[in-house]
DNA sequence: CACTCTATCATTAGGTT
DNA sequence: GAACCTAATGATAGAGT
């Protein structure tokens, strides 16, 4: 019988070298920025590491991954050899990311065990609505934990807004998700957002 | 003819938590570090950006990669001249905001299908775009219940914890937070443990 | 430890929408 | 750009040396 035609040509060995093409290598760029960021929150999930990445694009625009968060790590090891930093603050707030990225795994695990089962809608509705009801608590009744919850992501989410707001002044991209920074572009004078 | 036995199990997937045995989670940062090195090396060279790549193990031990080198890369980001920027603070937050709001859009993806496959896609459609709009108000105008909302997109993730943990009891046992973070069937009642 | 081997899993180049 | 797809390439877990 006839072999059916290939849809594609999948994925094809390029030469390790500067990609020429702008387009393209602006899409690599993208994709395998995106990729180390996975690969470096990998290795401090499995082994308990400190990571921190920098990454400037040709264009000169700063990127950055943190675990727990880009400057501490960076500083600890600018300013060996030194006094030790109090890592208890530290390793707070890091275990509070750490779980949070396990946990929100379980979550996409079971997504998929719901996906697959196709048709029990109703646990993801109440899971949903369990969510909603969580921070509908009033504040005068919520506990130490949960004040604390609320306190932290309310303000990496104001400040995120803020943010991206800024970046919607110049750029119709506002999706949340991106991982690019404000850029020299929005701020000529270096007095914005930008890292 | 009689089947060759297997001579190796191959690459076996893992779960993305720590490691608990010592051997393997050494062996692991390891093989990883290398393979990470490569990933920023192959970003630098393919798109012609500079990386930089700081990594504690957990005894402390430092490790770095950078190209062209680390403390040209690493102080480029840090001290930033001139502008009033000294805000490392904003760097970090940053960092985090990004690992963050990935891996929500992620989750939220993931229900989005979810309910489009349930034929419900007309609402779904309405929810992102009215998510979409929240992004275009500036923080200090939105009002209360707005900022709740926002507080909701963003904390899902967090929020659906103590769900994840009840659906956990009826689908498969997950055991997180073996090592340092608070284990999961501590806080079963209500957002208890940290995030 | 560092390196090999191999089967398997994960990432991604190149398209398409 | 971003999201999705497919077919390859690339990375690596586990075991052995």
């Amino acid at each position: 019988m006839a072999a059916a035609a290939k849809k594609t040509r999948g994925r094809q060995k390029i030469a390790m070298q500067r990609i020429v093409n702008n387009d393209d290598r602006m899409v690599t760029f993208s994709k395998r920025r995106s990729g180390l960021y996975k690969k470096a929150n990998e290795l401090a999930t499995l082994c308990g590491a400190d990571v921190a990445l920098l990454i400037f694009s040709q264009a000169g625009r700063a990127c950055s991954f943190g675990s727990p968060s880009i400057e501490p790590v960076a500083h600890r090891f600018l300013d060996r050899p030194g006094p030790p930093l109090p890592r208890f603050e530290e390793a707070q707030r890091r275990a509070k990311i750490n779980e949070l990225c396990q946990r929100h795994d379980e979550v996409v695990e079971q997504v998929d065990a719901l996906k697959a089962r196709q048709g029990d809608l109703r646990k993801v509705m109440t899971w949903r609505k369990a969510r909603l009801d969580w921070w509908e608590i009033p504040v005068g009744e919520m506990n130490r934990d949960q004040l604390r919850v609320s306190e932290f992501l309310f303000g990496e989410v104001a400040a995120a807004l803020d943010e991206k707001v800024k970046e919607n002044n110049y750029n119709n991209n506002n999706n949340f998700g991106s991982s690019s920074s404000a850029g020299s572009g929005a701020n000529p004078g270096g007095a914005g957002g930008s890292i």
